[in-house]
DNA sequence: CTGAAAGCGCTAACAC
DNA sequence: GTGTTAGCGCTTTCAG
């Protein structure tokens, strides 16, 4: 049988309510009767009921994470991130990976109701409005008129110096690989991209751009398609980095020259992008910083129960070049 | 307000036991009352609390995974397994990262138990014997005589065959680049190392054998370590991939040609050991598996509370020949 | 400074 | 079939 405040109340003579607050640290308990059952609780193994204790103050010290795919390169970071500033304030967190269906994200939402999660970090595959009654912040945009907090990079101005860097080295016929089509990151990049062309008076060929899904078989695949067509770009800006991993084996496999006749440029800067056998041209943006700001966000915003202003974070996209693009103007 | 079942008692007439009754599809309750019910709380928008079922349930329907660092790409596949494989199941994780750090490790054992987890899966830093009183599976053999159910990859017999393969390709001289010396993976790896050269009669040359860390980087400095010594190997067997990929921009670096002068073994397979750019010659281990196996022990531990005699399951290493080291003898 | 008592939302005997 | 009741372990008024 495990220890209850009862027990060491019994044990201490004190009323259980006396322990509560002693073990608790709240004012109002002689420093002598605190030690006393201080000591005791300790002696007898007490470990506190944090169940017990959620139910009466309605608020259990659990947050969720909500991804697609802890699997993907880019999301380890943000756990990271959310992890190491959600534990430092006490909190833990729910790993709940959506494998990109929508089912799955819905299910999940409907169990961390159940838990009680104080609060989620969403990055969602969902579209139409959802209504939630937990503090959440979206790690990207679902619609511009929502009432969630969110932070995100800002992926338009991403796609959009992914595809000027490419022009601007020359690079004539820029395709575009991209993940699941209805994706706001993806559609943001998009885009971008289109920005981009259309500021360099490129016409814009769709049947240069392409979509698929965020893994790298995808980005295979698509490359594959793209090469069978016969009307073969140059360059492409692939939506995430994994995916122009699989467009670079792709460009290998037929042999092209990179970066001399072919260009790629990724987005998220994923560890392995900059090891030195791929040298990723990529867009980065501060993944660990997400999350340990959409924590910061989350946090704030469960304090004021009175439901402030919604807090929108953009960050900034940088462009790193490494050596799957040319510098000079080829 | 929040609604409870003794609101849709109130709703419905009838007394609260029953709703619960009713709810939660127990026996003896009047199909029609049931259905009645069932609607009234969904039009009352009822939602169950998990904490206060957990309470008097004794259960959370909650588990934990305590890892190093997602960050690190062996990780994330496990924790994919072990989620899929326990949401399934109707169970969340906690996802928890020590960082190497053994207090870390101690802290949260201790919220996971105020907590009350259902059970845990843990990868310990830790040597000395741990008390847990939570069912839970270890990934890692904390010690010989423990008493926990462990399922893990035969770190001995990867290491022998790592080595072995390395002298069979014809390399003369080859060291080891491990991670944590006090990690038991990495000594048994050690000891699989030990017994090849032994076996092929070369032998054991303790400058040859670097402990650092788990992290790229101590693969790099490491392996430059050694390159500066003088004494320099015609190969490494590294204690992880991550470490192989430090080794192997050294030895880039240095100019040394991969695999025909100089070869790299790895060990876990990650997924950029498969990238065309790396191409890792390394010990496989079913990492998916392991973390469905995991729960799969973790969750028939949890059902027979008779705590039978635990589970030890030892999986097969497998070697992947890439580019990083010859075929031929050399 | 401390105790008594109510109650968080739910399940599970035990009656009827 | 259904209701009554007693908790699960804890916090928090409210008295004293």
């Amino acid at each position: 049988m495990v220890t209850t405040i009862k027990d060491i109340a019994r044990e201490t003579g004190v009323s259980y309510a006396t322990v509560s607050r002693g073990l608790t640290g709240k004012p109002g308990v002689k420093e002598e009767t605190r030690l006393l059952i201080l000591e005791k609780a300790k002696q007898m193994g007490y470990e506190p009921n944090g169940i017990a204790r959620g139910l009466v103050l309605k608020q259990t010290n659990t947050l969720a994470l909500i991804i697609p795919d802890i699997t993907n390169p880019f999301y380890p970071e943000i756990a990271r991130g959310v992890e190491d500033a959600a534990s430092q304030l006490g909190y833990n967190i729910f790993l709940c990976n959506t494998n990109y269906e929508i089912e799955k994200e819905k299910e999940y939402l409907r169990v961390l109701k159940e838990r009680r999660v104080d609060g989620l970090i969403l990055c969602s595959e969902q579209h139409n409005e959802i209504q939630l009654d937990i503090p959440t912040v979206l790690l990207n945009r679902i619609s511009s008129n929502n009432n969630y907090s969110c932070i995100e990079v800002d992926n338009i101005k991403g796609g959009y110096i992914a595809t000027k860097h490419l022009l601007e080295a020359g690079y004539k016929k820029i395709a575009f690989i991209g993940g699941t089509i209805s994706s706001f990151s993806n559609i943001n990049r998009t885009e971008g991209y289109k920005k981009a062309l259309n500021e360099f008076k490129v016409e814009i060929d769709e049947s240069m751009i392409l979509n698929g899904g965020f893994r790298r078989e995808n980005g295979y695949e698509l490359m594959q398609r793209i090469m069978k067509s016969g009307n073969i770009p140059d360059a492409v800006f692939a939506s995430n980095d994994v995916l122009a991993l699989g467009v670079l084996q792709c460009a290998q496999e037929y042999g092209l020259k990179i970066p001399e006749d072919f260009g790629v440029v990724g987005f998220d800067d994923i560890a392995y992008a900059k090891i030195p056998q791929v040298q990723l041209t990529t867009i980065a943006q501060p993944k660990y910083e997400i999350g340990k700001y959409a924590i910061d966000i989350l946090v704030s915003e469960m304090r004021k129960a009175s439901k402030g202003e919604v807090q929108k974070i953009i960050l900034e996209p940088e462009l790193i070049i490494r050596k799957t693009t040319r510098t000079i103007y080829g």
